[in-house]
DNA sequence: ATTATCTATAGATCTATAGATAATGC
DNA sequence: ATTATCTATAGATCTATAGATAATGC
């Protein structure tokens, strides 16, 4: 905004080592990517992330997932807040809300790579991806069995289950021959709410 | 059976070997485990692993592999041929043979560690996993979709979403306050056959 | 002779630190 | 003065190789 150059040229230079970070890191894990992985896409030398995260390896990962998990808070409220008042189109804006972002690949990240880390730090990871994943989505399956529109199921295993399958999506697409990813989307939520038996009054 | 000794008590060098690569490997991954930290728990040195694996981390990797998705391979055929005809209770078979199994935490070792091995042994893994998971669920899909017990939906999918969904199970486990397992599978089956509308004739 | 380990070490790589350099803004 | 890089390098760790050692079985 006040800056004399065209926002989307500049960007500052430390936002520029997060975003290689949450590139290399959220696709092939802590463990995988060193430091040299992330200068060499910057064109940079390792030693000069040093001058943006002081503390090093453990400090741009954590910086990488705190600004990941504000991104994603964000934009899942605002998703749901803007969204239709059923379930199912909420679950439908939480599916664009995930296609339209990079895969976080979650769970191998919070399980295998949080072993790697201080445990403060895994305690400080597991909180933010509960309060900008978890939460907001629990919010939208508790309120569905409040309103009458779904059966009586824990709305942790409901949560937990639908953003593991979101999250899965993405494994899928990197075959070949797999349905577009909008397709696998409508037909997982046309899964969850109503199920493999058949039906009487549908559709077969 | 052709030995002096207890089969329990005694057991070849080289799997108890592949014994302790599986727990580690599978849990954290191959990049973060060391051969150090392997043979650290077997309690011998890392340099005398190179003597059951000559060339190495990755040969051991794929060994372990390979037995894991055999075992695989043989547990789920035995579990479906010897379980009910039905689509619910074959399902209830898989669910229960994974159970008896370590969680394998597959895709999280199937997309990240598998950037680092080399692209033929990738293949190679790819193609065990699909013979010895993929492929003995998904024929129980196409069969209860011929059956008309199902409704028409991608067998890929389905057996995609269920195989993850299983293996989600094994993370959400580790959380405090999760339900025991055996619900959480009961639940899940209950869910992708019923679906989360509710039927007219059916309990709420 | 075979099996299963060990010690010692080379070579590669990774994280992190220290201090220099260059450009920009005041 | 601040920002953002660089070079050089220490120290740790990891994979892998070479060759010795010890126990068991023939």
């Amino acid at each position: 905004m006040a800056n004399k150059h065209m926002e989307l040229e500049v960007k500052d230079s430390t936002q520029r080592v997060l975003d290689v970070a949450e590139a290399l890191f959220t696709d092939r894990g802590y463990n995988a990517i060193t430091l040299r992985d992330i200068a060499d896409v910057l064109g940079i030398k390792q030693a000069s992330l040093y001058y943006h995260f002081p503390a090093g390896k453990e400090q741009l990962f954590i910086a990488m997932a705190e600004r990941l998990f504000e991104r994603h808070r964000e934009g899942l409220e605002d998703a749901l807040c803007t969204s239709g008042p059923d379930l199912r189109s909420q679950l439908h804006a939480v599916a664009r809300w995930f296609g339209s972002q990079r895969p976080v690949k979650m769970l191998g990240m919070m399980n295998a790579d949080t072993a790697t880390l201080s445990p403060a730090h895994t305690e400080h990871l597991a909180q933010l991806a509960r309060d900008a994943m978890y939460l907001p989505i629990r919010r939208s399956f508790v309120a569905a069995t409040e309103r009458g529109e779904i059966r009586l199921m824990h709305p942790d295993l409901l949560t937990g289950s639908f953003i593991w399958l979101m999250d899965g999506i993405n494994y899928g697409q990197t075959r070949t021959g797999a349905p577009p990813r909008a397709v696998m989307v409508d037909d997982l939520i046309a899964l969850l709410l109503d199920g493999l038996l058949p039906r009487d009054g549908q559709k077969l």
